[in-house]
DNA sequence: TCCGATTATGAAAACGATTTCAGTTTCTTG
DNA sequence: CAAGAAACTGAAATCGTTTTCATAATCGGA
């Protein structure tokens, strides 16, 4: 493993002239430059960035906290953040957290110690007053997560409007009886499509119901299991609206397994726009997320905050949702009218 | 931002001591391992890990490369060895090509700028003969991938037996006409399975017919693309091989849109075992890969050629296939008699 | 009581780069 | 042709740790 020093010694010149010819600095002249390039592919050297970070003071990485890649929703946004980041020369360090707070406390330790220059956190676990301490290490910036109490950017999508337009579709499409159906209640992503889950009820004079409620779905076999919970109620819904179309995909494969016809005697409702809402049959309602504009403008602005060292302030990019309908909350004739 | 300087400082004492403690090194004194303790809280000091690794030479990270993780069977890879590799206090570090063996090899300078400790390649991009070099700079582990030429550990599934059993399964059916359709041509995994593919054709005195593969499908839409084709074929296939659940899912949809039944009319085998293969009508014959295990031993093998530092060995790690029958294959009523 | 282990501590040298500062040479320009 | 500016080069300090080596204090055993 050969070191600067070694191709100093090799091209007869000092360490700084090397460094300056690595590093495109100008005052060298091109004889001494052609020597040091010569010197290093003869090496085969390449800069230490180790040494090379600890003197410079970063490290051109970036932390990304999620609670598991195998969420559809998330290896869509890493993708995303990912080659936002590789074009502006920056390393991303994939974090799962599977929704652990001591993982992720673990994981801000990398902001600590300087591994990173700064953390974008999909997904919280703790309290933000836990959180809070880290910002004295370096930028956070949240990402399709918002906290109250968090002085910091956040960049997200309109989760209260998603919650509306979707629950506002099973209404006027003449359903009284709708269940709610998401996952972890950790997260302000679920929270905020309850309220507008709630806001489209109210608009329609209905009474949030808790026995349609079900905050405890995050896969395709947990919607096959809400479906049978839905089902034994004395008076079962006619609609759901679900947290994502895994859930939605497991809770229409379930119903016609059944023998419950989707969308007639049960519309189901998803939410991320995946692959699959256009494989079933039928093909999946669900809610787009613009996850490539949140995720490119989120690292647009960590990358701002590491350069400035100011990021305790509050700033909120929220990105519209929108809704795509498809056949499992309308029979097939009528979609081609909407 | 304070540093082991700082609490030597406060505590009174030299940095050598406060280093001891931070790595439970025997000959301090409880006193003094108290007063370090105590300034290290009251600085809320962490060690800088650029400085610790520069020093020790090793920075407990590993690089993964893979294609894309929006890939299910890769996110579940990546997902599985960031699992083994936490519980061993290694970081992660994923890796995109994107299919570019350009970014492949900017991602292998991770390894020549000691950035990560060692690379785990669970996609080959390039010929074997421009990644050898690297090994100059510390262990390669191929992980899903094989190649000829590569004297490094590699932790693989049985592919070519993959293909024969699924193939195999088919003419057990009575089909004849069978489709090859897989993905990048460029892995060993692929032109593995159609070597088993092959076989098994030719134990029935079948030849491999070359308009009857399809070697470019990796999406649901591909499968789509590829329903089209070989349904305009004079002869067409009554059953299809496929190398994912994805693209065979994107095959049965197409499908069924035109009324072609499956498996009646066209019997449709994936490969992975994702969760779409029972959500989706029929539900998926497919290959299950037990990507768990093979994730394990992958990085296993690595922890140990890290610490032992010799690598150069060839070993082949390899994992059986099992074949999963569902009802894209068999006709329903069938299915409870296997 | 003395001597060799054992325990406890710190000064200084690594690790491999970048950057500051100072010094030397070459170019402009009046 | 003198003098100030610009171009070029290198010695040494620096980033924040760990480790080696030296030294001092304490202990146990003959």
């Amino acid at each position: 493993m050969s070191t600067i020093e070694d191709v100093a010694r090799l091209a007869g010149l000092s360490r700084t002239t090397v460094s300056r010819v690595i590093n495109n600095h100008p005052y060298v002249s091109e004889d001494k430059r052609k020597l040091v390039i010569e010197a290093m592919n003869k090496l085969g050297y390449a800069p230490n960035s180790l040494a090379r970070s600890l003197r410079s003071q970063k490290t051109d990485i970036i932390a990304l906290l999620i609670p598991r890649i195998t969420n559809p929703f998330f290896s869509q946004l890493v993708e995303s953040i990912e080659i936002a980041a590789s074009k502006h020369g920056y390393q991303l360090i994939i974090c799962q957290t599977r929704y652990s707070s001591e993982k992720e406390l673990n994981y801000m330790n990398l902001l600590k110690t300087k591994q990173v220059d700064g953390v974008i956190l999909a997904s919280i676990q703790n309290d933000w007053e836990v959180l809070a301490p880290f910002l004295d290490y370096g930028p956070i910036v949240l990402c399709n997560e918002f906290n109250e109490r968090a002085n910091v950017p956040s960049v997200m999508l309109n989760q209260v409007y998603g919650g509306y337009i979707a629950t506002k579709h099973l209404l006027e499409q003449g359903h009284r009886r709708i269940a709610y159906c998401c996952g972890s209640t950790r997260s302000n992503v679920a929270s905020h499509r309850e309220i507008g889950f709630r806001k489209a009820l109210s608009e329609y004079g209905i009474e949030f119901d808790e026995q349609y409620a079900f905050r405890d779905a995050l896969h395709s076999e947990d919607g096959r299991r809400v479906f049978h919970q839905m089902m034994s109620l004395s008076e079962s819904p006619t609609a759901v609206f679900t947290g994502s179309d895994e859930v939605a995909a497991g809770m229409i494969s379930e119903a016609k397994k059944h023998g419950c016809k989707v969308p007639e005697e049960l519309a189901v409702i998803g939410f991320d726009n995946q692959t699959i809402t256009e494989l079933m049959e039928p093909t999946i309602t669900t809610v787009h997320q613009p996850v490539e504009k949140m995720a490119q403008k989120a690292l647009e602005i960590m990358i701002e905050k590491i350069r400035s060292r100011t990021y305790r302030q509050r700033e909120v990019y929220e990105f519209p949702l929108r809704l795509i309908i498809r056949e499992s909350t309308v029979s097939t004739k009528l979609i081609g009218q909407l």
